[in-house]
DNA sequence: TCTTTCCATACCCGCACGGTATCGCTGCGC
DNA sequence: GCGCAGCGATACCGTGCGGGTATGGAAAGA
């Protein structure tokens, strides 16, 4: 079986997604006939047509969609394998968590406080990222993150569930909808809802949203309003006023790692995690 | 930042594993002096010691042990992206179901009739294997799989359910525990149960199981029982019997892919599996 | 028909990969 | 304690392949 490299890989997908040898090859910093024969040689090694060379355009075939997908999973493990590998190899080791400000549902410190205890526990290193944090995972940036089911794509993820919420409109206490008890979300319809970053969900308007404080600071200038899970009451502005959305589906906070991860410093994060989170929910550790 | 080869992670994986330049070299197929540069080569680019050379042995580093399990997966990666593109480029499309004889809770023949009237459908090709078949979807030589949850690992796979039953004990007639109505996992203590392939569980002793027939015949013969979901029932034979193990996990058949599988024959594949299931379990299409 | 565009072909070069020979270290046996 | 054997590293060399430049050739637009 001849074996597939990873720079043929690197080469097809960024003709595959130019759809045009000379661009790709400029984007690859190479020239464009070396980048032809790269593909040629591909695809008779595949013994695959990958794609169709009309006189003026250059489409994929079907096996060259397949491989423009599967290309996409095997650049990302080896820019993944070499990250983690280069971390693991550090001299100060530590582990990196990825969190969202103000989205950990209150639990962090405990959480923290708790693997400290642990024996063996590193030090933790959190990297704050508003959205874009499963990505990070994927990468090998972050050792593990804290995300929101079902928001965040979970799969080829493991995951430990920590809290469950129901979920508040945050509105603007001038809001025509502020002095309802609760609210519907048929009662949303035409608001502006913030955009997050990395979901590209058409019907959402102005700018991107990065940070809590920005989101709640837009909020009370009446740009928006916004359906979060029910832990941000504490962190509300006194100008703000958050009523639960009945029909919301409820918010599940997860700890997610890489699924095959074995570091022992993991385990015993999650370990500590699934302790906290026992507790505050009333199962015990 | 410098790119990760397959080719250097195939090396350090053969390395890894024999822990022995030189057995390596062999199972390479090449001298020792290249492969010694080329992992050497592999540590500067990282700029991490993978491997510990002692005097007389091999050892891994940390970030060895993490780029092992890392290669591995791209590595599997890689090959799975190979035989999926081979795949999808035949000139005769088929869509490759891995079952296994006897594991489909009698749901197959519905299934696919149900599939075969959906437009545009393939050909089904069953591929009978009695263990490995999660292996197969991960490798890429099948496009969907009949699975059982828990039994199976379906981490990195889209799932769907068909059908959740309960669990049986298969024994011969004549066994101590034929005349009860019910039995619970203690009363089992001590009792051979089968070894299946791929899972090395301690305990389990005797030949590996590959096939119902051979497992109701060694059951008969009274080398054996086995907890087995409850649509075995239909193919017992006249020496055997069946009774419910009440604390036996309720066993799930779902129907496996791999993550990110976009191919239309394998949805509509999906949707005519997930109508048969619904009808099955009175909930509608 | 002439031009432009864009992929393929032809040809050449340098390097990095792989091979052989050998060194150097270390642990073991006599 | 000396020699030997095992094993990884180093030295050196040849060649195949990846990449470059120049050019061909087909097709679409003017």
């Amino acid at each position: 079986m001849e074996r597939l490299e990873v720079r043929e890989l690197v080469y097809f997908t960024a003709v595959a997604e130019e759809l045009h040898f000379g661009r790709a090859a400029a984007r690859l910093g190479m020239a464009q006939p070396p980048l032809s024969r790269a593909i040629q040689q591909l695809e008779r090694r595949l013994g695959v047509a990958l794609l169709e060379r009309g006189s003026r355009r250059v489409a994929l075939t079907e096996a060259g969609a397949v491989l423009l997908r599967e290309s996409r999973t095997v650049l990302d493990a080896a820019s993944a394998a070499a990250r983690r590998t280069r971390r693991a190899g550090r001299a100060d080791p530590r582990l990196v968590l990825a969190i969202k400000p103000g989205g950990d549902g209150g639990l962090l410190p405990a959480i923290l406080d708790a693997y400290q205890a642990e024996p063996g526990a590193l030090p933790v290193e959190l990297m704050c990222s508003f959205g874009e944090r499963e990505v990070l995972l994927r990468e090998g940036r972050a050792d593990a993150a804290l995300l929101h089911r079902p928001h965040h794509d979970l799969t080829g993820l493991d995951t430990q569930d920590l809290l469950t919420e129901t979920q508040l409109l945050v509105m603007p206490s001038s809001h025509r909808l502020a002095g309802r008890t609760r609210v519907c979300l048929n009662d949303l319809a035409g608001e502006p809802l913030p955009r997050w970053p990395g979901a590209s969900e058409g019907g959402a308007h102005g700018p991107e949203i990065h940070d809590l404080g920005q989101l709640l600071h837009l909020i009370a200038l009446r740009r928006m309003v916004a359906v979060l899970p029910s832990s941000i009451r504490g962190q509300l502005r006194d100008d703000l006023v958050a009523v639960p959305v009945d029909d919301a589906e409820p918010t599940t906070l997860v700890l997610a790692w890489p699924e095959h991860a074995t570091s022992p410093a993991l385990a015993a994060f999650v370990r500590a995690a699934a302790a906290v989170a026992g507790k505050v929910t009333g199962h015990g550790g």
